[in-house]
DNA sequence: TTATTATGAGACAACAGTGTCGCTTTTGTC
DNA sequence: GACAAAAGCGACACTGTTGTCTCATAATAA
């Protein structure tokens, strides 16, 4: 493939990547892709085989997981940016590929978001431990209190499409976190 | 509608439900309607013109909700019994319509599911609220608290269809709330 | 029993989406 | 400029799904 070709499979992945943003992963057609590349049938289908093909390499681009903890910093810091970066992207719901992720993990492709969870949530019981241990965080129940910062996280994802949230929901989500795992 | 109509009805409901639960809505046909219930598209049409049609009939049928606290009991007592509700809605995976809600929600009928949401949070906040006054709760901040409660929920209920939950992650949620919300 | 209505079957046309194929145009290289 | 390779087009056949319509059968009331 040329310059030009990949140029033009970026670009499909960018529309594609708003399309599954906005309509989910099903309602999801090539016919819509071609409507919005400007592409043909012909055109698309030299660059991917069909949506699960678009779909799943966004989903390899997206889930590049830094999984080691950075030791040399303050637990509460990385908490911090954390918790911040999530805001963030609670609030900006036009990227979302939430529901998207739940169609297509419906569809039989389950064990690659359970690792992902999995190893999610390994990272933030990691940071958990390491702040307990600096004592710079309470010490709680890390396990609990990593099921408590993911599947938040998640509830608050999906409902922001559904909702129009103001922004105190991603405030509620970051202090309720704080205030279980930071000593007063 | 005759007797027997009535019957063909509920049945059909009874099935579209667990075809919803399944596959979400976008992904259930009249015609996968047509196999289930081993009618006929001429007989299933005669009753619903359409998965939409069905789908929010289920809907009204699920979300009979009960606004009011009964305030002759005590909040800890309610909560207990909320709670463990919740808890077993968790682990029952099969009957989940989540996954077919977000998708139906995102095709426009977000304006139900906000109701929904919105009284859902009236009725923790207004326990909650009940349970402080009466000292059996810690002064938390209600909604922030509210906030909790359903949206950890809603992302539990939507991974439980990807990852085979252990019970641990309906009780970390229950344990959560409850070290949260009660007096030590 | 007979007439009437409710229920159900299955054929049908229309449509939307798919994936392919042969052809044209563009791009880059010698 | 000539040529090959890459990129793109649009028609096509095919499949799955929809919603409708006519006819058959079952239930029920007179």
């Amino acid at each position: 493939m040329g310059d030009k070709g990949t140029k033009t499979k970026e670009a499909i992945r960018r529309e594609a990547y708003r399309l599954f943003a906005e309509k989910g992963f099903k309602a999801v057609t090539m016919t819509d892709l071609c409507e919005r590349t400007g592409l043909s049938r012909g055109g698309l289908y030299r660059y991917y085989a069909g949506t699960e093909e678009i779909f799943s390499e966004i989903l390899s681009e997206e889930y590049v997981i830094a999984d080691r903890i950075e030791k040399r910093e303050k637990a509460g810091v990385i908490l911090e940016d954390m918790l911040s970066a999530i805001k963030s992207e609670i609030m900006d719901k036009e990227l979302s590929l939430s529901l998207a992720i739940y169609e297509y993990a419906n569809l039989g492709n389950q064990d690659f978001f359970a690792d992902i969870n999995e190893r999610a949530k390994k990272r933030w019981i990691g940071l958990l431990e390491y702040g307990i241990e600096t004592k710079e965080f309470r010490a709680v129940d890390t396990e609990q209190v990593a099921d408590l910062i993911l599947y938040y996280y998640q509830g608050l994802r999906m409902w922001s499409r559904v909702i129009s949230f103001e922004e105190s929901a991603a405030e509620h989500y970051v202090n309720t976190i704080k205030q279980i795992v930071l000593q007063q």
